[in-house]
Order: structure tokens, then C-alpha cells, then sequence
DNA sequence: AAAGTCTACGACAGCCCGTAGTAGCGCGCA
DNA sequence: TGCGCGCTACTACGGGCTGTCGTAGACTTT
């Protein structure tokens, strides 16, 4: 096993990319021999963490994400910082850091985010 | 227990909080009543993990952080984004969604890096 | 009715973490 | 000089999470 959680991070990957998918479907985009089980398994315990929703299709299941990949990696992040933290820069770099493709354009979108947090802050 | 992590988080807290400890003392910052023997396996492993230093003092150790809080939470924060994230917008925007906890300061920190990022760019 | 497809449920192993006991080592004190 | 105290190293156990799968039953299709 490589480290714990990959295989759901495999499949939670696959269903981002894909949209939709049946237990089926999944066992063979991931490539691996797994049994059919093994799959169901993990997709049912990704429902039962509501990571994933599901919906009858026939007899079986069809799974899609709750939410966007970048929603879900914000709230871990989220549950990560605590809320005590006094300086934020090390994180806000460590954020852009990953970004090396940050355009004017997002530069621009997020500046505008920045504006809108602040009026929003101010009304509250 | 609460959810798996916890004794080791507020050990390292404590750590940071006060730069450098032996067992007893984080033993006795923690208020619990927990075996010595407790504490000195959560700072043995932490050890193992390297998230912290330790240099002998007479008979004992006395442990400290190996790195501050917000370059732990940042190192954290980068093996949770994946490299290839191609474009961070998504990702910031549903970060500053959720974080309520960014407090006009961060706000601040977070413009100046964007407009440091455009200088950057500029000069390439 | 038989064969195939799915699901629900149970199971087991390995890792991580909380929690702790035991054995042994070194130092200071009676 | 030997004893007790403090500290470490090692071992252990239980519970939770994850990877992995088997079995049993239900429904569909042929």
C-alpha cells in the first residue's frame, strides 16, 4: 500500500475527471486488477463520508463528487489553518508558490475577490 | 479520543508555544493526567516523525520544533496541493470562500504578494 | 430456470495514534 | 557503597481508518 487514503484519492480523481461513474466503470479506469468489490467498498465508505453522492441508475449506483476538486482541497486546507494563526503569509505563499501560472488575468480576479471580502467584512 | 492527532497537535502547540520542554514540563502543561511515559512516546515518535528537535540535558531530553508553526502548516499545505495544479483561481477563490478566519491583515499580506507577483512577472 | 450483475455486510491485515507498563541505566544521597 | 529517584528504551494493546476481498442475496436478462 502506498500511503493510506490513495486509492480514494485515485478514484475521487477519476470521478472529478469524469463526472459520473458506476462502481464498473471505475474499477476499469483505474487499471489496477482490483476486485469489483474492493471498488464498491471504497466508494460506498466515500458516500458514507458524504465525500461522494450517488443515484440509483437500474439496479446499480452512480457516484459524482459533492464538490469541486478545488472546494474540497480549500476546506481541508480550511480545517488545517487554526484559528489562532498570527501570521497567514507563510501560508498565502505557500499557496502561490504552487501557482506558477498565475496569470494578470487571475491576479486580477483575485484582487477583485480581495475588495469584495473586504466590503463584505465591513458590513457585518 | 478525540479524532486521531489531537495529543500530538497540542503537544507541538506547546512546544511552540514555549520553545523548548522536557517530558515533564509538556506533562505538566497538558493538565491531563496522563502517564509520563505517555508524553515521552508522543515526543519519542514526533521525534521519529523529525516535526521535532531534541538535545540532551543531563539525564533528559528536552525537545523543540523543528520548524515554526506557519512553515509546518505551509509544508502541510503544499503536499496537499498537487503539482500540477495548473491554474490556483479555483483554488484560491474557494479558499477565500471559506476562510472566514482571514483577517484583514492576512487580507492585506495577500494583496501585497499578488502585486509582488506582478512586479515578478513583469521584470521576466 | 440459469447465468450474469449489483448490492449489502462482514472480515482481516496493516498502519497510525492514544495510552501505558516494565526494565534498565545513571546520578546523587544516606 | 548501595539505594532510590528520575529518565529512557522497548514492548504492548486497543481502536480507527484504509486497502483488499469473499459470501450471500436480490434483481435482470436471456
Amino acid at each position: 500500500m502506498a500511503r493510506p487514503g490513495e486509492l480514494e484519492r485515485r478514484i475521487l480523481d477519476l470521478l472529478w475527471a469524469r463526472g459520473e461513474l458506476s462502481v464498473r466503470e471505475v474499477r476499469g479506469l483505474l487499471g489496477d486488477d482490483l476486485a469489483y468489490t474492493t471498488v464498491m467498498t471504497v466508494l460506498d465508505r466515500l458516500h458514507a463520508k458524504e465525500a461522494v453522492l450517488r443515484r440509483k441508475d437500474g439496479l446499480a449506483w452512480r457516484y459524482r463528487p459533492r464538490q469541486s476538486k478545488e472546494q474540497a482541497l480549500a476546506d481541508k486546507i480550511v480545517r488545517l489553518v487554526p484559528r489562532d494563526l498570527h501570521d497567514a503569509s507563510p501560508l498565502l505563499e505557500a499557496f502561490l508558490d504552487r501557482a506558477e501560472q498565475l496569470d494578470d488575468d487571475a491576479l486580477d480576479k483575485l484582487e477583485a475577490l480581495i475588495r469584495s471580502r473586504r466590503k463584505e467584512r465591513k458590513r457585518c
